[in-house]
DNA sequence: CCTAACTCGGATATCAGATATCCGAGTTCT
DNA sequence: AGAACTCGGATATCTGATATCCGAGTTAGG
């Protein structure tokens, strides 16, 4: 059970949009190169990024996109929904009503021990993401990255078309 | 981000072979033929369980699966990790190492804000797993199931021959 | 106002992992 | 010793993820 690199793209997206001047955007292009993956298809991720209202992308000449919110009112558990949808984890197949063993369907409780256990550990994951936002991340980011890295990124973006 | 079914068998298979009167075992076909689902590839579950320690086989004529430890010992994070490997759900791909702002690979700290908070979700949701035995299960199983499906359950496990 | 260029958005190929299955090696009872 | 039955790993098929493309729509500029 592996999730998709997806999340980590769109995740750093998220803190280097969080990280913009006031009113500055990105293109999925620019975000592509910044963080040296394939531009058409962490467009894909932007546009699920987007669907969930996580950020806002503005079309035309000089379009790109931005956070459609604060940065504090996004938790990382938000993009992860976005990015991989919000199917649990665990989906009961119903073996119990298979078998030597079954008897009408009515009988049964909702849900067995099994994925009573199951459902549980997936709220106590979620809501360890959920404590998580992206300005804390934003914030963290700068503060623990080699000072060169972060001089050179601030140059790249001097360097890039301003949208 | 989906689990295998096979967890969810596996899981079940385990409870089943926790319910056995003492010394008592079954056949790959048996318990396949008891949860409804399609034998041979069941039985790829069992060798997981087995390689993990889980239960124990005995070939020959007089063959099949039984627990290999206590019920209790058995924790139903055991089987997960049994079938679906240990590997995290989230995985780093050192997207901070490509791109413009790159700096020589040493100067940076092990992992970042994002791993370690996906780190960190992934420990409570195992720690919420771990509390949970197979025993338990067990129990829990006998005294949710509507009493019907249990006697028919014991009668099947009457008819099977024994191994 | 018109043009032109550039953007996002969804529809389209390719690939890996999961699903489902088979037959041979080994073991136990007769 | 023999025979039948078991587990075990090696083998096909298929769904979902990965990677890519071109068209619809929008904005800046002339
Ligand atoms: S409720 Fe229990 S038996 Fe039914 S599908 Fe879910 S895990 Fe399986
Ligand atoms: S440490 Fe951070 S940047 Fe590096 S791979 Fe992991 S998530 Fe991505």
């Amino acid at each position: 059970m592996r999730m998709s690199e997806r999340v980590e793209w769109a995740a750093h997206c998220a803190v280097l949009l969080a990280l913009l001047p006031d009113g500055r955007s990105l293109t999925a292009a620019q975000l592509a190169e910044y963080h040296g993956v394939p531009g058409p298809y962490l467009a894909k991720s932007l546009q699920a990024l987007m669907q969930a209202g996580i950020v806002a992308s503005r079309s035309g000449r000089s379009g790109g996109y931005r956070l459609a919110r604060a940065a504090d009112a996004v938790s990382l558990l938000d993009v992860f929904d976005a990015i991989e949808g919000e199917g649990a984890f665990f989906r009961c197949t119903e073996i119990r009503r298979r078998g030597p063993s079954r008897v009408a369907a009515a009988r049964y409780t909702p849900v067995c021990g099994v994925a009573g256990a199951m459902w549980e550990a997936e709220q106590a994951w979620r809501a360890s993401l959920a404590r998580v936002n992206i300005a804390d991340l934003a914030a963290g980011t700068v503060a623990d990255a080699p000072p060169e890295a972060v001089a050179k990124g601030v140059r790249w973006l001097a360097t890039v078309r301003v949208t």
